[in-house]
DNA sequence: ATATAATAAGACTAATAAGGTCATGTAAGT
DNA sequence: ACTTACATGACCTTATTAGTCTTATTATAT
């Protein structure tokens, strides 16, 4: 019920890499991967889901990589996993869906609201 | 990252049914699975799962059934989905593993901490 | 005692989701 | 132009979840 997906870690791994590098220069997607030993090519495709959600961004062509869009005080724990997991939504229960009055949803709906809040104070400065 | 397996659902689902029924006699897993309209023998591997965790009991031979072990208000959503899904730990990330300051050990933890909270302070008597 | 109705447990299969790879395209610097 | 690096989507592989079935075991009723 409550696992951080591979993507997720590799996300979070990969965004304090490049903030711990404070250099003006883009990271090649490659360094990070082999630094961090993760696999490459799914690294790009995890952060091609951090560029379209403002996270980080890239330059392309010669002398390219990533860079974050913001300070990473400014990047919370939250706003990484769900731009590479999507929206934390697990209210697909059976009732929830047929009947208006689930008992069930308030319950999961709070859950996940402390959830997000504990890791939306959580930023990529403090976790560095 | 925060999802519900059918198994907890099932699982949530059983026990309401059971509590609802406030009858003396134990309720058969058919006419459970028939009401909530569930696969009847994956549901009886859930019930091992709540029978073992001691929150409901059974009766085998003829006119058995399942009966809850305790009042429906001692029953929390957390103890349900424990016995089912086994404990919620996610801590198994890779800089978790392999160094002990994990900076974001304590950001899970605290998630976990909160979420676990929630579902401890609602029973099936809440949600029945 | 025996037949029957129920759960117990674990092996097995099927379906779905997650993780990972690759090929092709596009952009930028030299 | 050429090289280097990201972008994207198709594809494959592996792991997990969901579901089924078979063979016990236990208890009740006759």
């Amino acid at each position: 019920m409550f696992k951080l997906s591979r993507a997720g870690e590799y996300a979070l791994r990969g965004v304090v890499y490049i903030a711990s590098k404070n250099v003006d220069d883009a990271v090649h997607v490659a360094e990070i991967a082999k630094c961090q030993n993760v696999p490459e090519y799914f690294l790009v495709k995890v952060f091609s889901r951090l560029v379209r959600n403002g996270i980080i961004h890239s330059i392309r062509g010669n002398k390219g990589g990533f860079r974050l869009s913001k300070k990473p005080e400014n990047i919370s724990v939250y706003d990484i996993i769900t731009a590479v997991e999507g929206p934390l939504n697990l209210n697909d229960c059976f009732i929830c869906k047929n009947s208006s009055k689930c008992k069930m949803k308030p319950v999961w709906d709070e859950a996940k609201e402390k959830m997000m809040e504990v890791l939306k104070q959580h930023n990529i400065a403090d976790v560095a």
